[in-house]
DNA sequence: TCTGGGGTCCTAGGACCC
DNA sequence: TCTGGGGTCCTAGGACCC
């Protein structure tokens, strides 16, 4: 029997969280920025209907800003992340298979229900009740079809947050009036290409030759066309996989130009991303390092250069991935410029137990090190940063701007809201 | 003045071998 | 010295997503 996707999707999740604990704001158009307060990356409806558009820089939105009385807060990780896991408990009573999609979204498997809007509408209102989040739900027989219903449900309000899209009938014509822009994994180059050729929306796309867009495209337009057509070529996954990779990067809040600084920072990006790298119980062999100024600065010369380099055995001591990563620092920086941005990558992964002992290296010295990481990671729970090594540098004031920060309303004591 | 961060997957092209 | 085609493996970079 063919599975039954549905889609939740949470409605403007970063601005939703943020509404939670500031009900007064209810009604008031807010924004949430970027890391260093750069860019706009959430919106409200209320925001959204101005016209404004994600991604837009603050600076350009700033007059805007002003006019409407836009509330703006600086990005708050730890919040949205407490939000998003609550949201996807609160989906597990729905579904005993889940795939959690991304911080605001997650599949689930809900084939064999006979009353599907009536599912999606409980859905919507437990999540409310439990969390205080909006949600929509698409409901249909593939992942790509269930992106769309879901779409439909955030921009129709007559589907009230749900639309079944189990019937093709109504399929076909939510595809007529869809833009193939807004469909699953067409992106902006793919629109422009596909619009070259007529196929300007998402029935136009469903109706090409799938063999002919692998040709002509690729095998991801392919899928897309025989999951736009109700076959299912994407699985639920609801298996945990560890990443692949790791990276830990930043633009600094203020241009950098001196070899100390950078150097200070690269370490703590590679300290940050072997902490990350230890919490999912992975061990490294690939270490990349990279920095840049703006390509948006025109008052210098623009230089980016990344090093790659490789530990002599798979480790997460963030001693050894620290040492590798200032060798590669040397290795790309230049004098003379005015650096925007670095980051670390880690690669390669594999699990300590496939790990052989080199010759050199006793049981006992390898406890040891992972007991004295163990004490470190736990020191530093909750990015407070209270340890660190020798050339890592803790957060400084030009590492990154936030004027506008929310408190961590759920996590951290202090800042529980008070009921009066 | 001020332009995010962290991922995945696929493809093209080079190196190398037979 | 002439010089083909096919396979594998690796890497860099592009496109996309949220």
């Amino acid at each position: 029997m063919s599975t039954t996707f549905a889609l939740v999707d949470c409605n403007n999740f970063y601005a939703s969280c943020e509404r939670l604990f500031r009900p007064d704001l209810k009604n008031t158009p807010l924004v949430v920025l970027s890391n260093n307060d750069g860019c706009i990356v959430a919106r409200s409806q209320e925001v959204k209907d101005l016209g404004i558009k994600m991604g837009t820089p603050l600076f350009k939105a700033r007059e805007e800003i002003d006019r409407h009385g836009i509330q703006v807060f600086s990005s708050n990780y730890t919040l949205y992340g407490d939000i998003s896991a609550r949201v996807m408990q609160t989906l597990e009573q729905f579904s005993p298979n889940v795939e959690v999609y991304s911080i605001d979204e997650a599949f689930l498997d809900v084939t064999g229900i006979r009353a599907l809007s009536d599912h999606g509408q409980l859905i919507r209102s437990t999540v409310m009740q439990h969390v205080g989040v909006p949600v929509c739900v698409g409901i249909a027989p593939t992942k790509t079809l269930s992106k769309l219903a879901n779409n439909a449900a955030k921009k129709f309000k007559a589907t009230q947050g749900v639309v079944d899209l189990t019937d093709p009938e109504r399929q076909k014509r939510l595809m007529q009036i869809t833009p193939v822009s807004d469909v699953w994994g067409v992106g902006r180059k793919l629109t422009e290409s596909l619009q070259k050729i007529g196929v300007d929306t998402a029935l136009r796309l469903a109706q090409m030759e799938p063999s002919r867009a692998r040709q002509r495209f690729s095998v991801v337009l392919e899928r897309t066309i025989c999951e736009l057509n109700g076959e299912s070529c994407l699985e639920l996954d609801e298996t945990w996989q560890p990443r692949q990779q790791i990276m830990c990067s930043r633009s600094f809040g203020e241009k950098l130009t001196q070899y100390s600084d950078l150097k200070e920072t690269v370490c703590e990006f590679a300290a940050r991303a072997a902490e990350k790298l230890r919490r999912d119980k992975q061990l490294a062999l690939m270490v990349n390092v990279f920095i840049r100024t703006s390509p948006f600065d025109k008052t210098g010369p623009g230089y980016s250069n990344t090093a790659t380099g490789t530990l002599t055995q798979p480790s997460s001591d963030t001693r050894k991935i620290l040492d590798l990563a200032i060798r590669l620092f040397d290795m790309v920086w230049r004098d003379g410029y005015r650096y925007a941005k670095a980051g670390v990558m880690l690669g390669d992964f594999c699990s300590p137990n496939d790990v052989q002992l080199s010759l050199f290296d006793s049981q006992k010295g390898r406890s040891e090190n992972e007991a004295l990481m163990k004490v470190i990671d736990t020191i530093n729970r909750g990015g407070q940063g209270n340890i660190w090594f020798g050339g890592q540098r803790p957060q400084k004031d030009w590492f990154m701007r936030q004027d506008n920060v929310s408190p961590a309303y759920t996590t951290r004591w202090s800042s529980i809201p008070e009921v009066k």
